[in-house]
DNA sequence: TTGAAAGCGCTACCAG
DNA sequence: CTGGTAGCGCTTTCAA
């Protein structure tokens, strides 16, 4: 009396349920089932009904560890309600789902921790990649860091991929999908300069952050290229937030007053940036021009609307996943080749009305 | 030669690798692993060096198959950009995180199709939880289909859970979190009436979603209180959107430019309010007030900040989660309590500078 | 305290 | 075209 293959059984129906319940065998019903097999019509409608009484559907953990199994990608993000990162992993979900493949989106909170706890949890899940989102802080470990979970990942059949961050150096098996930040920074104090602007506060982040780093050099290469002296003290450092847009401008007006635009390093800090300009009654872009960066929709629904650096986020998580894929398919055939390994896509200026001449000095 | 067992080879390394490599047995290994288990501090010594040798970690697959196993909560989410989504999902992973919970993301797109294949695939992975996101459209079907999922997830001993739509008629295995979307509008209306506003266009949302019509019931309530008549041409139904916001503000103000404020149904279709009204040579709050509703932080750093109303959504997502692990570890024995099957939060208005008293009509 | 072995539900190979 | 069956990697009795 213990068997217990009782028909009804609590819990989950197995294929074994349906292939009793329509008198074939288990192999016939995951032939029906994974359809990458011929049978015969009869068979199929007899295990299809059942199927649909039953309300059965195969167990994910089982097909997986029996070879089959849905081909699953981890997007790892510091913080989910980021505009900019939900875009990439909107990208890659998008591009996931058309493949059928499933996405887990873990967040890291910035906590490095926590990233490692992430990355070896998704291994334990045998993802078919870990896609690292955001930039990264330039710590020494960094590299190392990286190189580690990438092998690690790659031992385990697995793939690392890095979004918006910069490549890893040497041999080491991993993706990096970036944009031409360094460049888009440059265009964007290009175009502040050549209206007229001298006197620019730049609020480029941390300084540790690789995102950050990128965008200063662009900046500084434009100021150089329009031979306009670089004041480190126009240069403020802070979170990519609102607060700090707001509070870095509260700051400057107090203690260099001087300056006729703003440099954000993002579109949510050039808003902080320009309710601080407005509480302190200056028009934007009458007094103080303002630019950001990413082109987020927040730019476009400021009033003035930002002009700002348009980048592809989601078209960056579209082609990550695509990379991943790629390679999957492409088989084991060309592993190391150094194409396909980084991949860097182009940004652009995109003009709206918050940039205008400097006013006249008084 | 054909044993396949050849100490390092391809792929990932197994239980059995670790074994063998330790000179224990592979059911000493899981013991160590799972440390749910007495054993020696010497077993446990020579096993975790191995571990760490290989950089092994469990297939989390065969776990789950063989009985242990991480609990996962799938979190689908009609667009991973909506701002308040985000704050639910953060809620949900956080609290996920907290007990070592993993979650997964899926997208539908507002299609009933992706829909039902994510439920699907959810129930395939074995989910603890199926945490469906956002309002939903008031179809007939509705309440057949969600009462669908709900048995079906809990036939596969999973659990539905509804968060930020109406809860389920009947008795339906589902638990539902909600926040008081009607009285909030209630509030918001009031204290929009209460300035002295009278001509006010409503913007509520599709006419079909729960989540619009709660806000539209809401403050209807609030006009019939206060003794205004509601002016069913004041009200213009349409997408949650910027866009929306903008364009449905621009046609009132070639059809019925008499209002004096602007009821949004969401900060976002506030947004776009505010810079139509802008564009129109109108001021917030001088010629027109505003309010939103969500507070997602785009309210407050729009100029002037958005009065509006106060959405708990991270809380949500972390109430929703705590109602799935307690149902969890509660076992069977109350599976049926109507407690703790509609959790309602509650909702605040968050006076900011969006609204100020009509202007003297001239 | 440790080891041996029986499955978990499914796929894929080998016969028929 | 269909059925039997050997594992996939792990957990968990049951013995020792």
């Amino acid at each position: 009396m213990s068997q217990r293959k009782a028909t009804s059984d609590a819990g989950r129906a197995t294929i074994r349920d349906v292939a009793e319940r329509a008198g074939v065998s288990v192999a016939s019903v995951s032939r029906v089932l994974s359809g990458n097999y011929p049978v015969s019509e009869e068979l199929r409608r007899r295990v299809m009904k059942v199927v649909r009484d039953l309300d059965y559907v195969t167990n994910a953990h089982a097909r997986s560890l029996a070879g089959g199994g849905t081909p699953t990608v981890a997007i790892l993000i510091n913080n989910i309600t980021g505009a900019a990162f939900a875009h990439v992993a909107k990208g890659v979900e998008g591009a996931a789902a058309l493949r059928g493949w499933l996405s887990l989106v873990g967040t890291t909170g910035d906590d490095p921790e926590r990233e490692l706890a992430l990355v070896n949890l998704m291994r334990q899940q045998g993802v078919a990649a870990v896609i690292l989102l955001g930039g990264a802080y330039d710590y020494d470990e960094y590299q190392l860091r990286m190189a580690r979970f990438a092998r690690s990942l790659d031992a385990a059949g697995s793939h690392l991929v890095l979004v918006g961050r910069p490549p890893l150096e040497g041999d080491v098996p991993a993706t990096t999908v970036d944009y031409d930040n360094e460049g888009g920074a440059y265009a964007m104090a290009s175009h502040l300069l050549s209206a007229g602007h001298r006197r620019v506060l730049v609020l480029p982040g941390h300084a540790e952050l690789t995102t950050a780093q990128a965008r200063s050099r662009g900046a500084q290469r434009a100021f150089e290229a329009y031979g306009v002296p670089f004041d480190p003290g126009l240069v403020r450092h802070g979170r990519y937030d609102y607060e700090h847009g707001y509070e870095a401008v509260e700051a400057a007006l107090h203690e260099t007053p001087d300056f006729t635009a703003v440099l954000a390093g993002t579109d949510v800090v050039a808003a902080g940036a320009m309710q601080a300009l407005r509480a302190a009654g200056l028009r934007v872009p009458e007094d103080v021009s303002i630019v950001g960066y990413d082109d987020i929709p927040l730019a476009s629904q400021l009033t003035p609307q930002l002009t700002t650096v348009h980048v592809p986020y989601e078209e960056m998580g579209r082609v990550a996943l695509r990379a991943v894929a790629d390679r999957r398919e492409g088989g084991a055939g060309r592993r190391k080749s150094a194409d396909g390994d980084h991949l860097v896509l182009g940004t652009h200026v995109v003009v709206r009305n918050s940039v205008q001449p400097p006013p006249r000095r008084g």
